[in-house]
DNA sequence: AACCAGGAGAGAG
DNA sequence: CTCTCTCATGGT
């Protein structure tokens, strides 16, 4: 079921080539910006932050605390995504650089990741799989809204690790690529923004349960 | 003018 | 483990 929507989105929407950023850092910034917030206020924190040349986990933690704070304002919580954004760069640094990073084993990096404040599940996963290039799924408020929705998951507030295995086992019976873990998130993000936000039950959209059987 | 957006931490039960 | 509260800006 889920390897089939995964196709479907596909199918509609086309690659999407996520994650938006330049560097695999500028995809943990924008993890940490992110945090219940809209994407465009995250665009113009990363240009303030691009425009005073900070975008790198060196010249993160130097910068003082107010001047971090006004930079990424736009994105709300900026008080505390200013300390997480030091906090993330430091971790960095003190683990040799992100190239270094990669190299280690997924379940004792993600371990190290989540012991980072400011580091939960969702930006973890999301910097292991855009920025480290590991195999791992991401799950969003979106991707709980969809399955709910879609009545794979009974509740819409299921816990994320169960989500995540529900996925990744579905993804490891398939040989999924590197490539289908970052397009699925990528395309239920896109599909939701389109779509989900304001259809209540996807009565309409083209993943709905019935519109499913009829187009395959 | 309320409502929400690609969450996370801290505390309580 | 499961709620509940707080953090805060900008767009519709």
């Amino acid at each position: 079921m889920i390897w089939k929507v995964y196709q479907k989105l596909l199918s509609i929407y086309g690659k999407q080539n996520w994650w938006p950023a330049e560097t695999p850092f500028e995809v943990c910034v924008g993890a940490i910006l992110t945090q219940n917030t809209n994407w465009q206020n995250v665009e113009k924190a990363i240009e303030n932050l691009k425009k005073h040349n900070l975008l790198s986990p060196e010249k993160i933690p130097p910068t003082p605390l107010p001047t971090l704070q006004s930079l990424i304002k736009p994105t709300g919580f900026y008080k505390q995504k200013a300390k997480y954004l030091k906090n993330l760069s430091l971790f960095i640094i003190e683990n040799g650089g992100l190239e270094n990073l990669q190299k280690e084993n997924l379940q004792a990096l993600r371990k190290k990741l989540l012991k980072v404040k400011g580091v939960g599940r969702e930006t973890a996963d999301s910097i292991l799989l855009y920025a480290l290039n590991k195999k791992i799924f991401v799950i969003d408020a979106y991707t709980k809204r969809l399955f709910y929705r879609l009545g794979i998951t009974k509740k819409e507030n299921e816990p994320y690790e169960s989500l995540r295995t529900l996925v990744e086992t579905e993804f490891k019976r398939h040989n999924a690529s590197l490539e289908d873990y970052k397009e699925f998130h990528a395309l239920i993000v896109r599909h939701c923004k389109e779509v989900c936000r304001k259809i209540p039950i996807c009565q309409n959209c083209e993943l709905s349960i019935s519109c499913m059987l009829k187009l395959n």
